[in-house]
RNA sequence: GGAGGGGUUCCCGAGUGGCCAAAGGGAACAGACUGUAAAUCUGUCGGCGAUGCCUUCGGAGGUUCGAAUCCUCCCCCCUCCA
């Protein structure tokens, strides 16, 4: 039978492992207990970290007990892994903050019922550590020429910033949080992305020297796009999972708009689809693809959303790029909805304006600003004059167009910036 | 503390008194072609009810008809020395 290191290589999660025997055998074991660190630098998790979440997520549906630890004390000093900068320091109120914005979304993946799983802060116990004891009992465990020649620390030394005594302290501060969990916890397994192996590293050194127990690490690729660039970066920024910041509307256009050579590949990270029929969708050719896409965009958007939020989405895309649903054939585990009815709107983003406005008309170029298609009057009368902004699908043909009721369909308006980017304008009622 | 180098529009990077809203590249956006993909070509890319006006070249003052460019003070970064 298939472990999760099984699974997970064949995912694509695992980049290198401390010796792929030894983990296996740790794995198809008895239950075991792992943990990854997360950085609370803002209150919700974005599509970058979404590849330890589901590596968590298949821990637990494997029988193992994951820990989400959240980095409270070491956002206090900062990694100086694979950054080129160093990081800004944040307050203990808004790690606590961000801690519970963070768990809240994990929940949507791992469930924490009945301690199958932990969310932890290592501020708890890193701010009681002593200087002197620490020292004492830890730092001799660990040798700087060998830690000078770490990738982390090189990349940093032969920076123009360099690197400061906080930040090279920050190997030892995550080797502990490791042989905490290890004492309190018995947690023997530490996963993460690529940049930190070193520190896994190590933690699993630190666990045997003082306790001369074993350990054990996995690390994951750094997740590009086909064109090299990172995972989830879009211009208006990170694509976030939280829906304040990210609507389910946006979330799964995101997802939509995946390059054709990474729809594979990110079936099988961001989805629990089985592998056997995302590799039979491999076989979709040219516009084809677009099903995978649809379901890909439909599966991820479940995962963070939810069913209905992503059969909106779904609708709502579909209504504004027109309907095509996707095959019963085409990775038939998907609760993906394939027959869809008349389609709702209701996930489109949308603004509400006073009626009395349309008496006068406004200026198309106003409206595009206003609702944020367009970050200036000025751009968005150069999108109008370029031919790029429609209403009810209709190319704006002059610069100083007004919209007014007349254009109201079904007493509404859809405006369009460019070819993908919709916002519906609906009047207040009286 | 001493000596030197540097901070330019989203990023990199030219510009050393008027021709500078500032070259070039990247990113981004729009159009064409497509499949809500990629590549390619074309155009745009500080703000403004706009042949003009306003704001920008680390910060604050000053010289000048005119300053990103010259002077003074300050802040920040880097290298070498102590």
């Amino acid at each position: 039978m298939k472990n999760v290191l099984d699974v997970l290589t064949e995912r694509g999660f695992v980049e290198q492992t401390t010796g792929d025997e030894s983990v296996s055998n740790l794995l198809k074991g008895p239950p075991t207990t792992c943990y990854i660190g997360f950085d609370p630098t803002a209150s919700s998790f974005h599509v970058g970290s979404l590849i330890p979440i589901m590596a968590l997520a298949h821990m637990q549906r494997h029988g193992h007990r994951p820990i989400a630890l959240v980095g409270g004390g070491t956002a206090l000093v900062g990694d100086p892994s694979g950054k080129t900068e160093m990081r800004q320091m944040l307050t203990p109120r808004q790690v606590n903050q961000n801690a519970r914005g963070l768990k809240k979304q994990l929940a949507k993946f791992i469930s924490f019922e009945n301690e199958q799983a932990a969310l932890v802060n290592n501020a708890k116990w890193l701010k009681q550590l002593r200087y002197i004891s620490f020292l004492r009992d830890y730092g001799r465990h660990f040798s700087v020429n060998r830690m000078l020649t770490s990738e982390s620390c090189r990349l940093r030394l032969n920076t123009e910033s360099g690197l400061n005594f906080i930040e090279f302290n920050y190997v030892l501060l995550q080797a502990y949080d490791f042989l905490y969990l290890y004492r309190t916890e018995n947690c023997v397994l530490q996963m993460g992305g690529a940049d930190q192996w070193g520190n896994i590293v190590a933690g699993i050194e630190l666990i045997r020297r003082a306790e001369r127990g074993t350990a054990c690490g996995i690390t994951f690729p750094l997740i590009t796009t086909s064109s090299g660039e990172k995972m989830g970066k879009t211009a208006q920024g990170s694509v976030w999972l939280d829906p304040e910041r990210t609507s389910p509307y946006d979330y799964y256009q995101f997802w939509i708009n995946t390059a054709d050579d990474d729809v594979i590949r990110f079936l099988s990270f961001f989805t629990f689809l089985p592998l056997a029929e995302i590799e039979t969708a491999q076989s979709l050719k040219g516009s084809d693809l677009n099903a995978a896409k649809t379901v890909l965009a439909f599966e991820a958007t479940k995962l963070v959303h939810g069913q209905n939020a992503a059969k909106e989405a779904l609708t709502a895309s579909f209504s504004l790029f027109g309907m095509r649903a996707v095959d019963s054939h085409i990775l038939p585990s998907s609760s993906i909805p394939r027959d869809l009815g008349s389609s709702e709107m209701e996930a489109i983003p949308t603004t509400v304006i006073d009626p009395v406005r349309l008496d006068t008309g406004v200026p198309a170029f106003e409206l595009f600003d206003e609702v944020n298609l367009c970050a200036s009057r000025g751009e968005a009368r150069r999108l109008i004059r370029q031919g790029g902004a429609y209403v009810n699908d209709k190319r704006i043909q002059k610069f100083d167009s007004i919209v007014g009721h007349h254009d109201l369909n079904e007493g509404e308006l859809l405006l369009r910036a460019g070819k993908k980017r919709y916002h519906r304008i609906r009047l207040k009622n009286k």
